[in-house]
DNA sequence: CACTTGACCTGTCCGC
DNA sequence: TGCGGACAGGTCAAGT
């Protein structure tokens, strides 16, 4: 469920609350989440300080002054939450700390120098994982140098879209927006709610699509994410931003979640099929396949 | 090679 | 109330 706009939504947070912490001790019995971390913890992790905290497709970053870099995949069921003083210059030495407890589904708690102050990587499902990875070969792992381009970045086009869909020609437009290869950051609500904007029916095949409609969904990919971010993410249940917080996209989304609703733009009653193997929503009317 | 399906996990919800 | 099974959806390995 962390797509773009939850991890970025993370990041922002993050971004303000961890710089210039300095790591003071890792805790976790999950090797298969974070398996180098018995190894480098001595050597890379404790002591450290962060540096910044940025993202890339779905993972988050978090950069050490070591040459080291945090890599974070939350997968489905994955949150990044901190606890500590109070923010944004409001707390002094003495307050207690706020914000999140650990729970049944923490798996690493880094604690930092100042203040006992924690971050907490939980994940129920433990899909996701923690990779330690030096910092100037971040772009040449494999399963970041595969990634397809950042929708949200400004030197990304319709072209360049439409371009890398055409490697996608033979599948549905729907299986081909999940693909991170093709567009990095589009997980299921996205992709459904990109495809409802733009009229497409997410079983359509991509060859099928005309440039018209690639302009069209380029620009309301953005348009989704970008509301997205502005609300925080969407929160259906696992889903909380650094703070702990859910995000508000839910109680704007036009088609995910609303089976058996009425379609905003058309009044008819929104379905849920199943596309690319994911539960996908959509207007029949408004949004008619393309055989 | 292109594309689809199953596995990875755990919690929740539904029907009996 | 208890229990089995379907379901949730990001990604990769395995299968078609």
């Amino acid at each position: 469920m962390p797509e773009l706009p939850e991890v970025e939504t993370i990041k922002n947070g993050l971004g303000i609350l961890l710089p210039g912490k300095i790591i003071k001790s890792i805790e976790s019995d999950w090797p298969k989440g974070f398996p180098n971390l018995e190894t480098d913890i001595e050597q890379f992790l404790v002591g450290a300080k962060i540096v910044k905290v940025t993202r890339r497709a779905k993972m988050l970053i978090i950069t050490l002054d070591t040459g080291y870099s945090l890599v974070f995949h939350l997968k489905m069921t994955g949150q990044l939450v901190f606890r500590g003083k109070k923010h944004f210059g409001a707390g002094h030495p003495g307050d207690s700390l706020i914000g999140p407890l650990p729970d049944k589904s923490t798996r690493v708690i880094i604690t930092f120098k100042q203040d006992q102050e924690k971050l907490f990587f939980n994940d129920q499902r433990k899909f996701g994982w923690v990779r330690l990875i030096p910092t100037a070969e971040i772009d040449k792992v494999d399963f970041i140098q595969k990634l397809g381009p950042e929708p949200l970045s400004t030197s990304f086009t319709a072209e360049q879209l439409a371009g890398r869909l055409r490697r996608r020609a033979h599948s549905s437009i729907k299986a081909a927006l999940l693909d991170q290869t093709m567009l990095a950051g589009v997980g299921n609500i996205y992709a459904d709610e990109s495809l409802w904007a733009a009229r497409i029916h997410p079983a359509t095949l991509v060859s099928k699509l005309s440039q018209r409609k690639i302009y069209q969904l380029f620009c309301d990919i953005q348009n989704v994410l970008r509301l997205a971010i502005k609300e925080g993410g969407s929160t259906d249940r696992n889903y909380v931003d650094a703070q702990g917080y859910g995000g508000g996209y839910l109680n704007v989304a036009k088609v995910f979640r609303k089976e058996n609703t009425p379609c905003p733009r058309c009044g008819s009653t929104i379905i849920k099929i199943r596309v690319a193997g994911r539960g996908t929503h959509l207007c029949p009317k408004c949004q008619k396949e393309i055989k």
